[in-house]
DNA sequence: CCCATTTAGTTGCGCTCGCAACTATTGTGA
DNA sequence: TCACAATAGTTGCGAGCGCAACTAAATGGG
């Protein structure tokens, strides 16, 4: 990282207000939209986030291991999330009959009515907490913005 | 999604695009600085906001309370991130001599010397991984887009 | 065809942190 | 002054999740 300890190159005060507006809202941000979603739907925002993935697959089935990775989980933190996921009802889990080593989290229709239900009570959040509060313009700057520090993570 | 739901007001292009791109490269940043830091300094994004402000504060101290308000933290997790911190020896607690029921935390010369090591390399990884991939532009648009959105949390 | 390697997923353990209950101290109203 | 409320902090407990070790199944080089 940085080899020359003796001169650092700190922010300067545009640098330091995007970093600290930015660093002073995502945690409430966060926090707010998991309330919303608790309340609202009595879920937490990763459970909220299996279903999503779940509805949009073929069948409404996927492998363990892509659901991981869609979700930024590690395999075992993603088998205790189906876990609470299996015993309300959502889930299920099915053996894929094409490779055995893989489990399938299927989406039961109950999950799906959940999903349904939740879903445009978490839209109204994200608009009432997010997306109001911005212009288009501003979207679009927000948009271009977080796209270019997403690729820049990839590298 | 659902399409029998003619009342929800469902994110446009636009908004979606602002959205998505948000909530997929926060995770991203927020693991990628605290690996940094966690590399170059051994430790937690948690920890280095105890010692960034406790070395703000006067005498280098805060009381308990003021510093879990800071940080987003119940008094129950601020205690336990302490411990971690006084084992190591960062801080040290004291009881204060004003009120009985406050325990101030204290800023050790060894924990001061440890953010003193530490600040450089984490600016530097701020800057690499979020500063670096925005214009002077997208920096000022970003901080009137979170502060707006701030603002609309603490109503 | 076989055995080493890779891949998928689960489990034990530990860490962080929130909630509720608790102690200790301070503030307040009759 | 005294009882009760408010405030500061700690602890037991449990949820969520990562790491390492493990089992089981598929794969690939010889």
């Amino acid at each position: 990282m940085s080899r020359t300890d003796e001169k650092t190159n700190w922010l300067n005060k545009t640098e330091m207000a995007a970093w600290i507006s930015f660093i002073e809202t995502i945690g409430d941000l966060q926090y707010s939209l998991d309330s919303d979603l608790r309340e609202s739907s009595d879920m937490t925002s990763g459970d909220y986030q299996v279903l999503v993935y779940l509805s949009e697959s073929p069948d409404r089935r996927t492998r363990m291991c892509d659901l991981a990775a869609q979700l930024n989980l590690t395999p075992s933190g993603l088998t205790r999330r189906l876990d609470g996921l299996v015993k309300e009802g959502s889930v299920t889990r099915e053996v894929s009959n094409e490779d055995r080593r893989v489990q399938l989290a299927v989406l039961t229709p109950q999950g799906y009515r959940k999903l349904v239900a939740a879903a445009p009570l978490h839209v109204a959040s994200v608009r009432h907490r997010f997306i109001d509060r911005l212009t288009t313009e501003q979207m679009k700057h927000l948009a271009a913005a977080f796209t270019s520090i997403r690729e820049g993570l990839s590298e």
